[in-house]
DNA sequence: AATGAATGAGAGTTCATTCAT
DNA sequence: AATGAATGAACTCTCATTCAT
């Protein structure tokens, strides 16, 4: 790994981008290391030298990214923000923007989060419960509970937001598929997201 | 297919569980076409004179998935109840029974969801826009939107309550993952189910 | 492995054949399973189906070999000679005429002697065993011991006859080694050989 | 190879160590230069600048052992030693000497004479034959032939001597295979060897 | 109508050797 | 004089598909 660490940075850029394109878009079992050498450029044995192995490059993709998602994603985050639904607006703005400008790392953690017989090791395993820590704190903690309807349970309430505001964004996304994201308006987008909010807040909150 | 067609009844079953339950678990390229063979007990030959190849066969399996999603899911839910969320509460009880007796089938389709390079013939794109259509209509045809608080655009509140009743059926898939369906009590489930449509009821309803 | 037997009996021995003198010649780490199938006239997936892997062959090829070795070598010699030296020179016969006939096997029994890392599974391990005491009772069962001079130690003058013989075998084999088999006019050698014998006959015996 | 020769002795015998090692351990085709460069402490690219190809530094370690042995062993032994077996027994024990102080090379050289394809260069041949020559001079210059029954023909008798001695030998490795030289205590072996020297004595000599 | 033996491309991985630094 | 990154052929093994029987 320090092998592929002392690379020059574009080039380990452009086998991280192959490498983490080709396990997004096929999975691990069917993803090619020829495939991944071919769109990087580098000669067959090296992806070998680097990572000894189609494992062990997994493995470092998934560390990359979930340390990527921290950096870019959710250090970005302004917990100071005490309103629940207001917070999830930034932190999507957030989001799309470390998505738009790494969209290959976030679809490589999509397919990791939904593959099944993946078997990680320890540290990747704990990095990944860090990872789901720093996730719930990003938008539950510090949250002010009072702004919710007296009689409702918080914790519910909070969880039916959450997968409202996460089912429009899936909706959007797959409606977007194949759209090359830079190329997209996201005004009338942003727009439509507000509305939503709106009922949200009109709905749950006093 | 015709050749397939006029098998025995009860063999076509063994080779279409067979199929289901290997793509579903291997996805479409790692799937193997020697297990299924192994598994429905015929010979290799055989899935190639009903098939000609493994993309037919899986074409075949997504037509008959949706056929029977159709049948014994979309089919039995009662259009008559005009109250939205007594809609959904009632179809997701249909859903959960059909779920349990076709395991396989329902699997399937879930994978077939997440694979991005499907790619299917248009008689089956043409299927599948009607499935979703059938399952607009399951949710939304008839909905006596009078129950709704005045001011509000219905149709993103019911988006908002469709994607917060997903998120928890997903969440709770997800959990569940790895037990035997079987072997599940599923009445706390219903009751905490009950207990979000009954915070979503006093939330968006008048 | 049924597959394998079920095949035609020639085809079984080309395969054999090639694998054999694949192994006898690189030892099992460099020998190619490609150059096998080559040697063999096979499509290069066959080999696999029948064995499938190359551990699984070797194995098969140990088993055949030990075998072939019994019955076409230590099962014809005749026990009822009880004069050392005789049986020797009765079982150096058989031996060559076996090894003749079947180069490959014993190059490739050479072989496997020889390997270090082998790591027999425990039913060859088994096999190996009732080999050698074979081997032993050839050599050693109802020989005559009052043949030799009184005074000496007779089991170890029973291996430094043993070690003096197969010295001049080897020899002889190191000697014609690369020449046709076939095409050696043996007589001459079996002369010496027997010069060879009556000097150990009238050192060692009273 | 005038590069390497002017290498620092220490390092020259560093990587002559690794090498030997390496190929005693792995035979020709399975040793691989990676790990000798590793345990010789050298970048890959020097040992293709020392020696050009793996060939020419396996063939630099045989003309390398070859001297070894003639220096450390056969120029060693006692040629006024008039009684053959006195002879070898001397021989032997000047053998284990040189084989505890240069396990590698001995065990390089026992490698040596196994492969089959080996193929040596044309000086190394010579070499070879010089070697064999040396070593066949050691046992039978100056032998006192009117030791043996005056009967039998003398060079036969030898012969048969010396593989009855070998294969005591070979047989003693065989056993003694794994452990570590240095922890064995040789007296009981020395002890039986000197047996079966006694035994030959008395049946070959006058 | 049915079998499973046969094929060869492509999978992940290791290797001796070269060459820019 | 010295490094180790780079290459591509060859390794064992799996696969969908074909075809003689």
């Amino acid at each position: 790994m320090e092998k592929f660490k002392s690379l020059d940075v574009l080039k380990q850029q452009a086998i991280l981008e192959a490498a983490l394109e080709e396990f997004a878009e096929y999975g691990y079992d069917t993803a090619s290391t020829n495939r991944i050498v071919k769109k990087a450029g580098i000669g067959k044995g090296m992806l070998f030298y680097y990572f000894n192995s189609k494992k062990e490059l997994f493995h470092h993709l998934v560390s990359y990214s979930f340390d990527l998602v921290v950096k870019e994603y959710f250090n970005l985050v302004d917990l100071s923000e005490r309103d629940f639904i207001e917070r999830f607006k930034q932190a999507s703005k957030v989001k799309l923007k470390a998505q738009t400008e790494n969209r290959h790392v976030f679809n490589f953690i999509g397919m990791v989060m939904l593959e099944k017989e993946l078997e990680l090791p320890e540290d990747l395993q704990k990095q990944f419960k860090e990872l789901q820590r720093l996730g719930y704190a990003l938008l539950y903690e510090g949250i002010d509970k009072s702004l919710f309807k007296q009689e409702m349970d918080v914790e519910k309430t909070f969880n039916l937001i959450r997968w409202a505001i996460e089912g429009y964004q899936n909706e959007l996304l797959r409606k977007l598929e194949g759209q090359k994201m830079a190329a997209i308006d996201f005004d009338p987008y942003w727009q439509e997201f507000y509305e939503y909010l709106d009922i949200l807040k009109r709905s749950f909150y006093k």
